[in-house]
Formats: structure tokens, sequence, C-alpha cells
DNA sequence: CTTTAGTAATGGTCGAACCATTATAAACAC
DNA sequence: GTGTTTATAATGGTTCGACCATTACTAAAG
């Protein structure tokens, strides 16, 4: 099943093999790899580079390693939080501004909602409104609730991203999401204003998907994420124009 | 929503230490670090250990490491080139297929097309239009220059990304694009008619910009690589068909 | 039958040694 | 003096052997 390990560095050699193994499907999510004792006999190398080896496999979310007997390296699913993971790294980099992820969450947030809008089925349209009821009895409770209401609203866009059937969009969804979820913890101050407002987004989003438009859905979903970008980033300004004084 | 907490792990907490310290700006690009001999002695720790956090280090494209006297880890610039290995891990894994990559890649560049058309200055136009001259010079040249055609109608899209001022629309754009890349080769037939099909794309959609009329300019990026999309996914789709009889 | 203690497999760590590569400096040739 | 070659040492890459920490399994104790 493998060969002898041969190249400039070793490990990666080592990390080919198993990457190949996995992509081929010759190995299959949940298989356990043989332990690193009997590895590091199969590919004819050290135990420490056969570490080094695993230790990139893991990094890469391509493997899972546990402890103890009967422990070892299990290959992991598809390896999606990989790419939230370095887009975090982009971010934190200050590579990427609010601005610039909020603009994109704009434009991805319309798109699916274009595409949710053409493919929703009435089972689809059945849970998204389910949703949208938790949302409003939320949103009753009052203010103190607005923590469950965020959630909620997460649900429901990731909800449209399942939606139109592109797991694209459900991944690159989750990445802007995850990404600019700490920002809604450091700048928005919620309101029962701004509750009720966005919980009307929701719910006009819902009834234009349901309706097929998927133009004027489309619309409605940017101008739901533009609000909350425009409120943030006008925060963000505030704060940093307030640390010049240094 | 939890990461696991494997913090008994000593390599994980030089990793996060170094990574912090660039996130932080405490080192910066191009700083180069003590050697494995002296981090070991800093880090308090075995060289294997620091070895295995300098992989993931590396893996994360936080660092680049360097052979021979004088060599060692230097910090890396911002780690893009691992958002589009990450997903094009996912679409190896084939959890992404090419309808999927197809699909999205529409909508970006639409959105990329039109939030180029309100922030295209004349120095960008004048760039767009020699990148054009030249594709037209190529097409001139027949069909079989097709290569460098697809070399220059990428760097045009690549313009336009960068033309938006936003870098996520530019690592977003450089993942599909690398991503789909591959199957232009294994796909794609040019004739000349094509060829002068996708000339005729490009000079629409660059004088749509300059008009700045981001509608129809959107529009017209989305019909452009649609069709490239629609003929690829049925060639796939025969390919396919011709392998069911196994 | 349940609980407990022991055992062995497995990942995690350590340290010392050696090899391969490369920039720098020294020696040499002209 | 200048260009070339060679030696040196610093640095990453690899190996080996040992030991520790965790954990599933098993057998003994109750």
């Amino acid at each position: 099943m493998f060969k002898a390990a041969k190249q400039n560095r070793i490990f990666q050699d080592v990390v080919d093999q198993i990457e190949d193994a996995i992509i081929s499907g010759r190995l299959q999510q949940g298989d356990t790899l043989p332990s690193e004792r009997d590895l590091k006999e199969l590919f004819q190398t050290s135990r420490g580079t056969l570490r080094e080896a695993l230790r990139v496999l893991e990094q890469k979310g391509l493997i899972e390693i546990k402890l103890g007997v009967g422990g070892g390296s299990v290959v992991k699913a598809a390896p999606m939080e990989q790419v939230c993971d370095s887009l975090d790294l982009l971010v934190r980099f200050q590579q990427i501004s609010l601005q610039h992820l909020a603009e994109f969450r704009e434009g991805v947030e319309g798109l699916v909602a274009a595409t949710a809008s053409r493919r929703a089925t009435r089972r689809d349209i059945a849970e998204l409104e389910g949703l949208l009821e938790k949302a409003r009895r939320c949103v009753a409770k009052g203010v103190s609730e607005w923590r469950q209401f965020v959630e909620i609203d997460g649900r429901v866009h990731q909800a449209l991203a399942r939606i139109t059937g592109n797991p694209m969009y459900i991944v690159i969804h989750k990445m802007v999401h995850d990404n600019i979820q700490r920002y809604y913890e450091l700048f928005l101050p919620w309101t029962e204003t701004r509750l009720q407002e966005n919980l009307d987004d929701l719910c006009s989003i819902v009834a234009l998907i349901k309706a097929g438009d998927a133009d004027r859905a489309s619309d409605r979903a940017r101008r739901h994420v533009q609000r909350f970008g425009e409120y943030m980033i006008a925060k963000e300004r505030e704060g940093s124009a307030a640390n010049e004084n240094r």
C-alpha cells in the first residue's frame, strides 16, 4: 500500500503518499492508520520524521489523532474547517478589514438568497418558517435575548446556504460568518428597534423566497447584512478615532 | 462551535506563542527566527517537539524554512495561499463538484464586475484595455495560441478583482480560478469561434465597466463564465456517461 | 455481577548523534 | 590585486533509543 520514502524532505513524501491515499479513496473517512511505530516501518523512516508528517496532515485537517491504546490517526471528514481557519488567519493578519469582509458578505448573501429562492422546496420553506417562529418568540422576550436572536439569525442564513444545494456557498458562508461574528460582540449594541428591524428583514426574505422572487430576495438579503455592516464600520471608526490620541 | 482543547501538547503551545507573536506584529514579515537549537532552549523543549511546531507553522503558511548557514525560519507574507490550498483539498475530496464551483464562480465574477465598474479609475481602464489589446493580437494568431489567451483572460479577471480594492475578492477569485483551471485543460477544445466569442465577452465587459454600467457588466461577466461552465459540465457528463460501462 | 487494579498498546517528549546543504571566509592560483 | 577553489562552521533534516502519559481491555477481587 505504501512505498519507501525518498525526497529532499522525507516527511513531505510521507504526507503526499497518505494525502493521496485519502483523496483517492484508498483510505476512507473513519479509517484508522497503523500506529506510528508500524508506519515508521512501512515508510522506512524514523518516528520523528513520521510524526512531522502527521503534524502536517493534522494541520491540513485530513487526520485526527487519538491518544491511548486503540488510538492513532483517524481519517477525518471533509476538511471544511481549514478553509475557515485559513481566512481567519488572513483577517487577524489585518490583510482583510471589516469593510472588506462586510462588502463581500453582502454580495454572497445576495447570491445565496437568489439561488435559494430558485431552489427552495416546500420542505425548505417550512424549515425557514419554523426558524422564523423561534425568532419571533425570541424578539418578544425583549432585547435581553439578543444573543439567542443572533444565533437564530445565523441558522437562517446557514439554512439558506444549504438550500442552494451548493457546498461552495455553505463553506464560503460559514467562513465569512465565523470571521465576522467576532465584530458582532464588539460593536453591536442591540436595541428593541434593531431587533425588530432584523426580524422584519428575515420575514421578508423568507416570504420573497417562498414567492420565488429571486431578485427582490437578493436585494433584501443584501440590505439586511448591509445594515449590520454600516453600523459596525461606523462604530469601528469611532473606536479608531478615539485611539488616535496617543 | 468549539475547538478541541488538547492543550497538553507542548508543540501546540509553541505554535500558539509564535503565531501570536506574528499576528500581534512582534514578529514581522521577513524577520528570521532563532535557529532550532536556540529556539529549543528558549521554549525549554526538545528539538523534535520544536520541529513539530515549525511544521505546523509552515503548513499554516506563517513561516518559510531555508536551509544551510544563515537559514532558518523566516516569517512569511500574508498566508493567502493557504485559503486556495484548503479549497483545493475540498475539491479533490470531491466534496465540491465542477457544477458547484462553476455556479459559485459565476456569482462571484458578477459581483466583481459590478464592484469594479463602480470603482475603476482611468488608470485601471487603461490597464484593462492594454490587456485587451494583447488578447486581440493573441486571437489574431489563431487557435494554436489558446493557452496564451487563457492566461491573458485570467489576468483580466485578476485585474478586475484587484480593481474592486477588496482583498476578499482577490483571494476568493484566485481560489476559484486556480481550482477550476484544471478543468480547462481537460475539457475545453478551443476553436476559432470560441476564442472570438470570449474575446468579445472581455471587450464588452471592459466597455461596460468603462461606462460604469455595473448591472450590465455584471450580467455580461456572468454569461462569460457561464458559457465556459456549461460546456465543461456537458463534457464532463459525456465522460462520466462513457465511464458507466464498467 | 460489579468494581477495581493491572497491563499493554499508543501517542507525546526527550536527548544525543550524524548527515546534507549553504554562506562565509580563508587559501590558492594567476 | 583579482578571480577561483577549498575549508569551515552554522543550520535544517534525519535517525535511534529511551521514557512518560493516556487509555482500552482484561483479569482478579468483592
